[in-house]
DNA sequence: GTCAATTCACATGAAAGAGACCACGGTCTAGTG
DNA sequence: CTAGACCGTGGTCTCTTTCATGTGAATTGACGA
């Protein structure tokens, strides 16, 4: 690359350019909002659940329902935020995000991650669960406080380690002599609660609070309230706002989409060094937001699940028809040595086959066929530019060579 | 032709092992006064 | 006497294996029409 050219794209970054953005960070997760739009209902509903903390009271448990992208989180937060600060000296809001890797995998790490929101330090592992609690207890009784405990994306966590950690969360109460705790549990799967302890749901679930989908008009509204901050003047064509509020309508009103659409759309204009985003922008933007997912997804996988997803690419460029579990494990066996892995039985491998299908890498569906068993079937994505760049990334990992060595 | 039993090729579940990481408390060791 | 090194014990975590059980329709084979 010619010294000039690299003059000329740092050039469009450097602080006193002329850019499109104003405040990038305003389309992200991170940014607050003073107001949240059309959310009245569900503000009100809170405000009149936690209201009674004001007072001293123990607030009820609540769950708050929807699906993602509609404002859940940060309605929760804002009204949450707005209760502390009317008694800042006894209210005190915890919040928890169960899908954080750091939380979401067994009880002791959540705990860990409750005391730690306490403002305890927790080893990362060595301690048994039980001393970790009470640590948690502890810190919560220390003082005369009410509590009130948020678990965002709780379903993840119950699906992982069952309920009995949210019986003992509910339970403390009843040992806690200065404090209160209170529960709001916020779940994008309304039917996760079917699984759950009929007695624990009841006493999680004394308020409900549902979120609704956006639709087209009211993400029109967030969108353009956000894009006035986030961009610089006159630089977004007319529609644009429009026709990312309707794709992101269509994907079950997720306002977290339609902002990153627009702020995708937007990184590629700036890239290509023009001065407005136009509607293809957009279309530009929804391809790159799939293919970004998914690559990044296929990185960070473990090696042994490389190597099955590099068997079924193969087998399906290989062979016509379906690829089968059976097949796949053929295959692997044969070429896992080669690639210095350890080889793991089919049981494990069966396993790896069904989370790249979890994760949306492959499409699997588990059909009999008679007489011929039972297995799995897989579909690979189509040719395209998702799949040009996986293959690349087990490339990288020397797991595939586009030279047919094993076919 | 009909119908129940059989069969295949895995799926799915449960339990437990291996090996890494870590905290804690006790013991040993070397340095200090 | 004391701080720090070292070690054994006991805990968690992740990945994996082992063993056991489940599954659903094509096939098979007995049976009766």
């Amino acid at each position: 690359m010619g010294q000039s050219t690299l003059k000329d794209i740092f050039g469009a970054y450097r602080v006193d350019a002329k850019s499109i953005f104003k405040n990038k960070d305003v389309l992200t997760e991170k940014f607050l909002p003073t107001t949240i739009l059309h959310r009245d209902e569900q503000i009100r509903q809170l405000g009149r659940i936690v209201a009674p903390a004001i007072r001293g009271e123990k607030i009820s448990n609540t769950f708050v329902f929807g699906t993602v992208g509609t404002g859940k989180t940060l309605t929760v937060r804002y009204v949450a935020g707005e209760l502390e600060k009317e008694n800042p000296a006894e209210i005190r809001v915890l919040y928890v995000n169960c899908k954080m890797k750091r939380v979401s995998d067994t009880e002791y790490r959540l705990l860990a991650e409750l005391t730690r929101t306490l403002g305890g330090t927790v080893p990362a592992t060595g301690l048994p669960t039980d001393h970790v609690y009470r640590i948690f207890f502890e810190l919560l009784d220390k003082k005369k406080q009410n509590i009130i405990l948020i678990l965002d994306e709780i379903d993840n966590i119950i699906k992982k380690i069952g309920d009995d950690i949210l019986y003992s969360l509910l339970r403390v109460n009843q040992e806690l002599t200065h404090s209160k705790l209170s529960l709001i549990g916020i779940s994008n799967d309304i039917t996760f609660t079917d699984n759950i302890d009929t007695r624990i749901k009841s006493s999680l679930s004394e308020e409900d609070v549902i979120f609704p989908p956006y639709n087209a008009a009211q993400l029109q509204d967030i969108l353009l309230e956000r894009a006035a901050l986030a961009f610089a003047d006159d630089v977004l064509d007319k529609g644009v706002i429009a026709k990312a509020a309707a794709l992101a309508a269509q994907e079950h009103g997720d306002a977290r989409k339609a902002l990153d659409l627009i702020r995708v759309a937007g990184e590629v204009v700036e890239r290509s060094g023009s001065q407005r985003v136009t509607i293809p922008h957009i279309d530009c933007a929804v391809e790159r937001l799939d293919t970004d997912r998914t690559t990044e997804l296929v990185r960070n996988q473990p090696k042994q699940s490389l190597a099955v997803l590099a068997s079924i690419i193969k087998l399906k460029e290989s062979q016509e028809g379906n690829v089968q579990t059976g097949d796949v494990y053929a295959y692997y066996e044969r070429t896992a040595p080669t690639r210095g892995l350890k080889l793991l039985t089919p049981r494990r491998v069966s396993d790896l086959i069904n989370e790249l299908d979890m994760l949306g890498i492959i499409r699997t569906k588990v059909v009999s066929k008679g007489r011929y068993g039972r297995t799995r079937e897989i579909e690979v994505l189509p040719a395209n530019p998702v799949l040009m760049r996986i293959k690349k990334i087990l490339e990288e990992n020397y797991l595939f060579d586009t030279l047919n060595r094993y076919g």
